[in-house]
DNA sequence: GTCTATAAAACGATAGAC
DNA sequence: GTCTATCGTTTTATAGAC
């Protein structure tokens, strides 16, 4: 592994705990066993352009793992209820530190930093286009399955961090049978209950 | 306004903008028009312990934000609606940089800082508190009321999160929908159609 | 291209005058 | 209890030897 993948990679470890402002350029080059003047030769932008290679990165593998539970010609309910499954054993297998690999930074820099929150915004959509592709694919209308993306990406995010409050991965469970269920019904419509 | 409020409340802006770690003591100084002896006389625990306060205060405050919308025998249906509807608003009107006041504090400090988790914890638990009594109160039953309250938390969450990501207010109106339609369902229950 | 020494600034925190 | 001056660290970033 290089030198640059070891500092990215221990980047998009401790940004993803810690957050952005809250790790310092020290303690990556520590966990990156690598010495101080790599950092500037590999990005001359400085922490921010580090910032924004750990979102694109941290983005990526992201956005593969969703593609490991969402294969092409999956059950997408069965897929739904796997990941979310899988993310709550996730959590707490790493004690509720690691979640969402840039969900603490993008809500720090949102407002704060344009290229870092451009990355972020483009490592999400990466995801949604995944889970709209296959919702499409399921039978669902175009329409539909770009709003049942966002829902499910919601239900996710919205638990990761109450999950990470509260230790506890409960919400992530409740989410994910909530996602469940909209996913189900999208494939499988129902019709109201007559009063 | 008292100097440790205009201290407590412009922390809670910035903390809640920018995050914990990116805000300095001089930022909030400056913001709150206090010296800077001001701060560690009425916080002897330094940064950390205002950073605590400003979750309890933020926490509070949004609480209060979610009374107004699900007041006591309230249509629990149509302020799911009109509470992200207003979320919608609000988030916009700021350009994209209020949404959940300790949402991104709390990620940054759950694995990193026990008070201040422990702080957010709490607060969340105060809002969802108040999402279960309101739909118990409209006939949910007690353990789905709970969870119901726990998904609209997580829609909403994961909502904001994407919006001040791409700076676009849509996904708050997709979760909108998906928290409304689930809030109906439990109101009045749908059977499935026979394939 | 790898690494060290160091600069320059920002940080959180304290001491003490008023 | 209000405020200022300042301490000691830590931070990001650079310069330059190897």
């Amino acid at each position: 592994m290089s030198t640059r993948d070891r500092i990215v990679s221990a980047s998009t470890e401790l940004f993803g705990r810690q957050g952005y402002a809250g790790t310092g350029i020290k303690a990556i080059l520590a966990a990156s066993d690598a010495p101080f003047g790599s950092l500037y030769h590999f990005f001359p932008g400085g922490k921010e352009a580090l910032g924004a290679e750990a979102i694109r990165v941290g983005g990526a593998t992201y956005r593969e793992l969703v593609e490991a539970f969402f294969g092409v010609g999956c059950d997408v309910v069965g897929s739904t209820r796997q990941f979310f499954d899988a993310a709550a054993e996730m959590i707490e297998a790493t004690d509720f530190a690691d979640a969402c690999p840039i969900a603490t930074v993008a809500l720090e820099v949102s407002s704060v930093s344009e290229p870092m929150r451009q990355a972020a915004a483009e490592a999400f959509e990466s995801w949604l286009a995944v889970l709209r592709r296959r919702f499409g694919e399921a039978g669902i209308e175009p329409s539909r399955a770009g709003e049942l993306a966002i829902e499910l990406f919601c239900a996710l995010e919205g638990a990761f961090l109450l999950s990470r409050a509260t230790r506890d991965k409960t919400p992530i469970l409740v989410a994910g049978r909530a996602a469940t269920r909209s996913v189900e019904a999208a494939v499988r419509p129902a019709v109201p209950a007559t009063a």
